[in-house]
DNA sequence: ATAACATTGTTATTAAAATAACAGTAATTT
DNA sequence: AAATTACTGTTATTTTAATAACAATGTTAT
């Protein structure tokens, strides 16, 4: 499984995979497209089409070996040594990310956190020490951190995004509601909270 | 503009607005095509294509008159009376998403906030007051809120849908790792911290 | 006055994602 | 043994989104 998958297909394995540890947990060693798209509330078809990209395939009438697809989907997302993410800017935001890793057990792992305000420096969060800002470059650099989150506030966010850049950080998630600008070798995901509250008031209206 | 406009259209007409105020600030009243796109980083066929999308037309050679802009795109995606949301979980998302709001003007209000925690029950957070959760149902009726932002765990998440539902939201957009099931009247948006931070692993992974 | 330019607005094309259609087949029923 | 059923895997179609192509036109330069 080499080839790059589509993004939508790639969000949806990694839900797979969450919904099937938490099946595999009810005793169960198979399962049905129609169960897992149950779970995840969408079609049966959509679920059999990206197993069908990764290349796995189950058997007729038992459905899928839960155990075996885990697995399959874990070799595609995972990288065997894991990558390291950073959380930059320690605000409620900041903690709430840290908390959704805090006990989850992944391949990815928050290892740095980095703030300006000399108060929350230099103390751990949720099992994670945080740096000055000023490190940033240093600590990313030195650790092999990959993987950015940005969730300073927007007047900060630009200049955050130039230092990882330059420390040559490999994927960004960017919370800040100012759109960045990256290299096309960062891979840069957006997410913009009053953005997506005023599309779904939009479609509120509109219904 | 009674059409409905597409997904991606109308997500980035709220960033178009929010760059024009920004950029009405410096004093200039007029901007291209392609000033807005930088302003985003995007392209100018891209703008312009919204733009006619909404049926705003500028001038040539001058390009759009930013104030015009700016109150085509309210009349389109804001309501006159405005809209009312709720916040549900008040953990450290929680109060980000408060954060967020205050002091921005805007056409959604969030005026109120919910959870089950007797400590945060009664007290006012970022301007808004917090109910107990079992308040709920009564609450987003009295006040005719029509969006809520689910930002409790996992494991209450349905429930939460389930009361938002019978309350008569029309619109949610949840936080929780929990995939939600809403009558087809009710706009769902759904935001996986883990599952988007997989995806951008995987894509530093392969590039 | 004519040509070159810079800009908008729109149609045409391509790309990505979702959905539908259906072929194949082991298990079960008749 | 034949027909039916309940699934998977794949191709075809449709829908949504992005990009490209280009016509139209007022402005500036020559």
């Amino acid at each position: 499984m080499n080839r790059k998958l589509p993004d939508k297909t790639v969000e949806r394995l990694s839900q797979y995979r969450r919904a099937l540890l938490n099946y595999k947990s009810s005793g169960k060693h198979h399962i049905f497209s129609h169960e897992i798209a149950n779970l995840l509330h969408i079609t049966a078809v959509q679920v059999r089409r990206d197993i069908m990209l990764i290349g796995y395939t189950g058997t007729l009438r038992q459905g899928y070996d839960v155990q075996d697809l885990i697995d399959i989907i874990g070799k595609i997302i995972d990288t065997k040594e894991g990558q390291k993410v950073a959380v930059v800017g320690i605000g409620n935001l900041g903690r709430a990310i840290m908390g959704y890793f805090s006990g989850k057990r992944t391949r990815l792992t928050i290892t740095a956190a980095f703030d300006s305000n000399p108060e929350k420096v230099n103390r751990i969060y949720a099992g994670i020490p945080c740096y000055h800002i000023e490190k940033l470059t240093e600590i990313i650099r030195n650790e092999g951190i990959s993987i950015a989150v940005i969730s300073v506030p927007g007047e900060f966010a630009e200049k955050v995004a130039q230092d990882l850049v330059m420390a040559g950080i490999k994927g960004v998630l960017n919370f800040s509601p100012k759109p960045l600008n990256m290299p096309s070798h960062v891979y840069l995901q957006e997410f913009d909270m009053l953005t997506i509250l005023e599309k779904v008031a939009y479609f509120v209206k509109k219904s």
